[in-house]
RNA sequence: GGAGAGGUGGCCGAGUGGUCUAAGGCGCACGCCUGGAAAGCGUGUAUCCGUCACAAGCGGAUCAAGGGUUCGAAUCCCUUUCUCUCCGCCA
């Protein structure tokens, strides 16, 4: 949720920015500006009339006290007239302030300075990249036919036992999820990061909290019996472990890393991009947070990437970095990195990471903030990304290291997984 | 799932209709005292909204959450929720 003050303060701004998403928000921020008077207005009338029912009570007890009676029933009934007052100005605040809130929660992230102009995936502006974007020499498989070949994903087997997006993992294959389950997390915490193992199901109020509700609601499986959610990503809860607090400058940054099962919809999408693990319901996926100051933020991003790129670099998979176009940016974050890596077989980029900075967008709707050295509460930047989601980075490392006969492992995994290859 | 007891400030804890502007203690901060420290003494110590200059001051709200009774609610009533104890079930 964006800061009021900033449309208080410079509306025109904040319009010229949205520009950036390719949103005409003149219209949502005048809106806002109106509505934001009345109910300021509204509440100092509320206030007022308060202050004189509080008044006039006081004054009641005390002839009450002094056995005043006939002067209290007066007051009295002074003070029924200036309740039914306050009664209707109450009414009239809840409904703008509703209002208001829904407004507010329309208004996107204010893209940084450095996010390209675009629309698409396409404006996005590749920063870096290491290593080939190679072809192999022979027909190289694709990752689901490898899977079949050395019998290490069931796809079928997943269908049937829960449907289509379900794989499950067998032998060296499980063994091997286990193994980047537990390199990712191990390397995490090696950056200063805590591990978190948090519950997989959320309520309602964590869900609005980090924004996948009301926005995202079709996207996250429910389950109406006890009004749970599955949670999209180890970010709902671990975020939401800050809501409503305030942390002390000196405890800050916050670092927390958790795998987690994660769960998604995603309904109505087909063909070669969602084959095999490029698109799952269930997917697993190391998960890295961080709180700040805004002062700092920015550094927390860079070292976000440069881990998260450390990572990819230790299994030896080609992989480039982009910042997203204002067209492609997610509605919290003020600037995003994705990482790619490159899959020799499917011969395109498997996004499997994404860093964002939300400044102080997500904490307003946490409420979470931290008191600064002069002792003022401001509210705290948060920060995310996947270091790693499983699925793709699987896929890429089978399709790259596959041979006639076997599929070579990283070095940097042979600890974690017993084997050197999968046979 | 059943029965009972509870939820008060950073923490402990008092408070069963007006003196709550929430006692007292602990913790913390600052000051006095001291060669320095401890002890002692003194002062201060929540969050949010509004007014305003994101100051001070002032007004409003908040005693788990929401609603109600009342001129007036931490206190009475209703609903929800969580915690604890016992029973049941269970990896």
């Amino acid at each position: 949720m964006i800061d009021v003050q900033l449309i208080r303060d410079d509306s025109l701004e904040v319009v010229k920015r949205l520009k950036i998403r390719n949103m005409d928000a003149g219209e949502l921020v005048t809106r806002i500006r109106d509505v934001d008077a009345l109910r300021r207005q509204t509440q100092k009338q509320l206030d007022d009339t308060l202050a004189e029912s509080n008044a006039l009570a006081r004054q009641i007890g005390e002839l009450f006290k002094n056995g005043k009676k006939e002067e209290a029933a007066v007051l009295k009934d002074q003070s029924a007239a200036v309740k039914q007052q306050s009664k209707d100005l109450q009414e009239k605040l809840d409904a703008l302030n509703a209002e208001f809130h829904d407004l507010l929660v329309r208004v996107p992230n204010l893209p940084h300075p450095s996010v390209p102009a675009g629309t698409s995936e396409a404006d996005n502006e590749v920063i870096m990249s290491e290593g080939d974007a190679f072809t192999p020499e022979a027909a190289a498989l694709p990752h689901w036919d490898l899977a079949k070949k050395f019998d290490i994903i069931d796809f079928e087997s997943g269908t049937k036992i829960t449907g289509s997006g379900f794989p499950v993992y067998k032998g060296q294959g499980a063994r091997l999820q286990r193994a980047l389950i537990a390199f990712f997390l191990d390397e995490a915490i090696a950056a200063g990061y805590t591990e978190i193992q948090p519950p997989l199901l959320v309520n309602p109020d964590s869900a609005f909290a980090t924004g996948q509700l009301p926005d995202k609601d079709g996207q996250m499986y429910h389950i109406p019996a006890d009004d749970l959610y599955l949670i999209p990503t180890s970010e709902v809860p671990v975020t939401n472990l800050f809501r409503n607090s305030i942390l002390q400058e000196s405890d800050l940054p916050v670092k927390c890393t958790a795998y987690s099962a994660c769960f998604r919809r995603e309904a109505g999408s087909y063909g070669k991009d969602v084959r095999g693990l490029n698109r799952l319901h269930q997917f697993d996926k190391v998960e890295i947070v961080q709180v700040t100051t805004p002062e700092k933020s920015y550094d927390a991003l860079d070292e976000m990437v440069e881990h998260v790129t450390g990572v990819l670099r230790k299994l030896e998979l080609p992989f480039r970095v982009s910042r997203l176009c204002g067209g492609d940016l997610g509605f919290a974050a003020a600037l995003t990195y994705d990482m790619e890596v490159w899959s020799a077989a499917q011969q395109r980029w498997l996004e499997v990471s994404s860093i964002s900075n939300f400044e102080s967008f997500q904490s307003n709707r946490l409420k979470l903030r931290y008191r600064n050295a002069s002792g003022k509460n401001m509210p705290a930047h948060t920060l995310n990304g996947s270091a790693l989601a499983l699925p793709r980075i699987l896929a890429a490392l089978l399709e790259n290291n596959q041979a006639e006969d076997s599929i070579a492992i990283p070095a940097v995994l042979h600890a974690y997984t017993g084997f050197e290859h999968i046979r």
